[in-house]
This record gives structure tokens, sequence and C-alpha cells, in this order.
RNA sequence: GUGCUUGUAGCUCAGUUGGAUAGAGCAACGGCCUUCUAAGCCGUGGGUCGGGCGUUCGAAUCGCUCCAGGCACACCA
């Protein structure tokens, strides 16, 4: 497909005298203006002449393109009609012989891309906002390996940092009151919202809480013992979930990582001579750059989550050695990581790093209610919605499967795959109001769509009971309507995948796979294929076995699993 | 107040580097299961692309401006 854009482009440029740069194909909405299009009207200002009559004349000099078979001028366009047969064939094959390295290319030469994502904070619930960003992460992760990259994922733990303060005094003052052993998450949580209830009525409860992390900084025991076992309670309950969606890490270096690497931070900008003292705090001056100085010092002489992300940015560049790092968090914290990444460039690393460094903000999740936030104690987690959608899943799977063998893991994957689907479809910037209804819809644009698309294509390969061989595949047998516009969705794959890491937009790839799944749907539903003449059945089955080889490798890049059958 | 961001069908959203008649899903209505899984397919209705001005052969897309929502803006992360 690509070879044959090449080849157009290549012509025309020839032709019209022209860089090959200069030739911008366009794939046409409608069929019957043909496979590619060039429009020629870009071209009228420096040729000085109608974009109607360039076309013509283009035309006329464009007598044979390797595997076109007409050339139309219509109103200042060049329409391209490809063979089908060629085209058919060599889709197919590229599919085929591919399998799940579909698509896979060495742009990424290997380079190690950083991907900071999930990053919870310790102590606090896994709630639905939390899943954002992790998914979008993980489908990042697979998108920059699937493009030749060697992704390196990052959870960012926030297990640093004043509400470790608070916990802690809170823990000092009520900790025999409750059970953290039995239930870590719930029960801290709720010491958590305690104990920011009463710093809010009082300033010295507050002080206590900052004293508290300064303490746990300079390594007092009995502060450091307590942080220790909130951390492991709690990661223990992270794992659980983590493990629910399929999700791992090659790094679990959080904020706490870097409590010992601040030091070199700070000398590397006292250093660049930027660091000034501002207000008892030590910051960097950014007005130059029209942003608020960035905070590296407290007053108290503690860190900042700024001095840690500076450390960690350090640390990175040179165990990672990174051609770029990627940084997921909610939109919130746009301002945060501009100041970072500027402040990044006086630490003298080479700028190979500090040019590369990405943040990739998302929208948030509302509640209908509002804003969740822990402190407030108003949020949905994760698990419970998980479970609910499971439930409702197997609850479907009753009514219109009840022989369906392995009932509990299909569920498991077609509801969490719902869940991160819905994540994952729309554009990463919008916010996202949380509706269970919606949620759970299994119709229409959703992961149990896309999933129960590539249930089919596996039902009638059993059904078949035989692969074709390829070699032997009438390819002429494909050239209908509904066949072609698979085929042509098969190969738009890797484009998908490009764009989205050009991008760090997931959803291409997500929007791609219901499209895919559309147009295969509408084929399913308009050609028999068991019961076709044998080279027509043997070639459709090849075409269903694409289909299901692609679905499930998008899907999969997405952190989504498929069922064989559901 | 400053900066960033969002605004497209009743709802949720797509819309390639500006290109041909602005597309899906949901909801509504009407069809399609004695034949490969109806979690499906086909059809109908539904649009001042927030408003205005501008650039261009051509604007949902680029620029300016206004309106509306959201977020951030010194010791939370």
């Amino acid at each position: 497909m690509e070879e044959l854009k090449n080849n157009i482009i290549e012509e025309i440029a020839s032709v019209a005298c022209i860089d090959a740069s200069e030739v911008v194909l366009e794939m046409p909405k409608d069929t019957a203006n043909g496979d590619f299009a060039f429009p020629c009207f870009r071209l009228s200002k420096t040729m000085r002449k109608a974009p109607v009559q360039i076309a013509e004349e283009l035309k006329e000099k464009l007598i044979k393109i390797e595997g076109i078979e007409k050339i139309d001028s219509v109103n200042g366009y060049l329409n391209f009609f490809a063979k089908k047969e060629g085209m058919v064939k060599s889709v197919l094959l590229d599919v085929i012989q591919n399998k799940e390295n579909y698509g896979k290319t060495n742009v990424g030469k290997g380079e190690n891309v950083v991907v900071d994502y999930s990053s919870p904070n310790i102590a606090k619930p896994f709630h639905i906002g939390h899943l954002r960003s992790t998914v979008i992460g993980k489908a990042l992760y697979n998108i920059y390996n699937h493009l030749g990259y060697n992704s390196v994922g990052v959870n960012h733990l926030g297990d640093w940092g004043t509400q470790f303060g608070k916990l802690i005094e809170g823990y000092k003052r009520w900790g025999t009151e409750y059970n953290i052993e039995e239930n870590p998450i719930d029960e801290l949580t709720k010491i958590y919202i305690r104990i920011n209830a009463v710093c809010k009525e009082d300033e010295t409860a507050l002080d206590a809480c900052r004293e508290n992390f300064k303490k746990l900084e300079e390594n007092d025991p009995y502060c450091v013992e307590l942080w220790e076992k909130f951390r492991s309670l709690s990661l223990k309950e992270f794992d659980r979930i983590y493990k629910i969606l399929g999700c791992t890490f090659d790094s679990l270096n959080g904020e706490a990582f870097y409590s010992d690497k601040m030091d070199e931070v700070t000398k590397l900008l006292e250093d660049s001579g930027k660091l000034v003292e501002s207000k008892g705090a030590r910051i960097i001056d950014l007005e130059a750059k029209k942003m608020p100085p960035c905070i590296v010092g407290k007053t108290n002489g503690s860190t900042t989550y700024a001095t840690r992300d500076l450390a960690a940015i350090i640390y990175r560049a040179r165990t990672y050695n990174f051609a770029k790092a990627v940084y997921l968090t909610s939109y919130e914290q746009i301002l945060h990581f501009k100041q970072v990444f500027e402040v990044a460039k006086l630490l003298k690393l080479d700028p190979k790093y500090t040019d590369n460094l990405v943040h990739v903000p998302f929208g948030m999740v509302h509640l209908k209610t509002g804003k969740m936030s822990t402190r407030e104690g108003n949020i949905v987690k994760l698990e419970d919605l998980i479970n609910e959608a499971v439930a409702k899943v197997e609850a479907v799977i009753e009514a219109k499967n009840p022989d369906l063998e392995d009932k509990k893991e299909t569920a498991r994957k077609i509801g969490v795959g719902a869940i991160i689907f819905n994540d994952l479809k729309n554009a990463r910037i919008k916010d996202e109001i949380f509706d269970l209804d919606e949620m759970l819809k299994f119709e229409g644009e959703t992961g149990p769509y896309v999933q129960y698309t590539y249930v089919r294509t596996q039902s009638i390969i059993e059904k078949a009971g035989y692969v074709p061989n390829i070699e032997e595949i009438d390819f002429s047998k494909l050239e209908d309507k509904d066949s072609i516009e698979v085929i042509k969705n098969l190969a738009a794959f890797k484009d998908a995948v490009a764009s989205a890491a050009k991008g760090n937009e997931p959803s291409v790839v997500a929007r791609y796979v219901v499209t895919l799944a559309q147009s295969y749907s509408a084929f399913y539903n308009n050609n028999k294929i068991m019961n076709a003449e044998k080279t027509v059945k043997d070639a459709r089955l090849v075409l269903t076995i694409a289909v299901g080889i692609v679905i499930k490798l998008a899907l999969s890049i997405l952190g989504i699993e498929c069922p064989e059958k559901m």
C-alpha cells in the first residue's frame, strides 16, 4: 500500500517537475473518487494555471503507474484508482505473514523511551482518576515498542511529601483507633481525611505535619518505620489492581527514591547561579519565560515535588539514556512540568535529554456531583467499578450465551476491556463525566463490540476447520466494495500507530480498531463465507484471519485482552 | 487578572499537513435471525461546526477578537 502511494508520488513529482515532498496524497472519503487523490490547487500559483487545467495536463502525462488502473481528472483533483487485486494481495500477505508483528517498524532504533505513568499516591485509594494515567501510559508504552523503541515503564509512585507528614501525624494521634493491617488503604484514607479536617481548623496541626515530613527526610527512625509500613501495605493493594489491568512496570522508583538525590540538584542549580532566595524559600526565577517561579526548597528546608522531578530527570538520563521521556498526568500539572522542564536546562545535562522531555496531559474525571477528592471522601474506587462491570458482563453472558465455557475469565476480559476502552476512545485532553450506565454500555463504539467482532472472526475460522494456503488464494475474489473497505482499513493500521505515537494519543488506535471492526461487520453481514464457492470461501477466510490478527494486535496495544469466545 | 485548554447533531465524540456533499456511536423511528454468534447489520430523521472579522482558489481546521465552561498561577503533589 505504501509502495503504491510512493509510486504515485514519484510519478507526479517527475511529471510536474516538483519535489516529491510537495506531493501530498489524500485518501478520498468517497470511493467514487478513487483510492488516492492529488489536489492540484496548490500548484496553480507557481505554475500560473488553473487547477483544472493542471489536473488535465498531468493526467495526459501520467501514462502508466505501477499498480494503478485508471486516473481521473475531476474539478482540479487527480483521482487514482488502484488495481484492486494487487492491493488486496499485498495487504493481506503483509498481515498474514507478519501476524502480531504486522506494522512493526524500526523507527525507534531500539532507543529508550521512558514512560512515566500511573503514579498513584501511596496510602490513597486507586480511584477512577488514576485509571486514565495508567491506561493511556500503558498504551503509549506499547505503541512505542511497536515502533521499534524500547519502552521503559516507570511508576513514579507518590510515596513522599507532606501528605506523609499528615498521615504520620494522624497515626500518632489516633493510630490505635484504626485497623490498618486489615484494610490498609481504606483505613489510612480515613486517617488522612480526618487529619486534613483538623489542619483546616488548626494551623499548628499543619505545622506538625510539615515537621513530620521534615523528620522523615532526615531519617527519623519512627517516621521512617511508619512510612515503610504505609508504603508496603499500599503497594500490596495496588499490585492486585495492576494484575487485573494486566499492567506491569519496569521501575517502581517513586518520589522517595529520589530523596537522597536532591543535594546534587541543589548543587547544580546553585552552580548555575540562578538559585535565589525569596520569601524564605529557594526558587528559580522564570519571569523571563513568563512563568511563576519554581520553588525547589521550602522555607523549612525540605524539598518539593519539583526538586524530586528534577532529580528524576538526572537519574533517568543517566540510567536509561532516553531518546524521549513522556510524563502522563492530568492537565492540572501543565504549568508544573513547563517549569520543571525549563529548570532542567540548568542541570548541565546533554540537551538531547532536556529537549525531549514531554508532558502528556489528559482531562479529568468528574463525578456528576463535582470533582473527586480523596480529602473530601467522594471518589469511585477502580476496583468497585471493575467489579460492577464484570458482574454486568456475567449477566449479559448468562442471557446470551449461557453455555459458554470459562464464563468468569471471559467476563473479566470483557468487563475490564470495556472500562479501558472507554477511557482510551476519546482524545485524552477531554474531561470525562463519570457515568456508570454510560460506561457499562456494550453496544456501538465500545470495547465489547470490538471484542465481539474478533470473536466472530475466530468462530468462522474454527468452523472452517482449515487455514487456506495463502499462495493459492485468488485475490480477485475480494474486489467487492465491502472487502475493499476492510482491506483499506487493514492497511491503515500503520498510519494509526504512527499517528498515535506522534501525538502521544492512543485514542487514534482505539478509533481505528472500531472502524476496522465496523467494516468487517458490514462485510460479514453482506457476504456469506462458509457456504460460498471454494475459491471465494478461501479468499474470505484469509480476509477474516487477517482482521482477527489486526483487531487482536490493536487491542493488545491498547492493553486490552481478547476472549476467543463470548 | 494572566496563561493554558475545551466549545461540531438531543447526548458522547471523530474530523489527517487547510480540500470534493461535515461523519460515527448512543437515544428516536422503521426494517433484517429455518443459513457463519442480533454484544450485530441496513435504513430514516436530526447541523448557524459557540459568535464576529480576516487570510485563502478553498476554513470545523490558520490569524485576530468576543462569548461560555474547565484548569493552573509560592512553599499540596
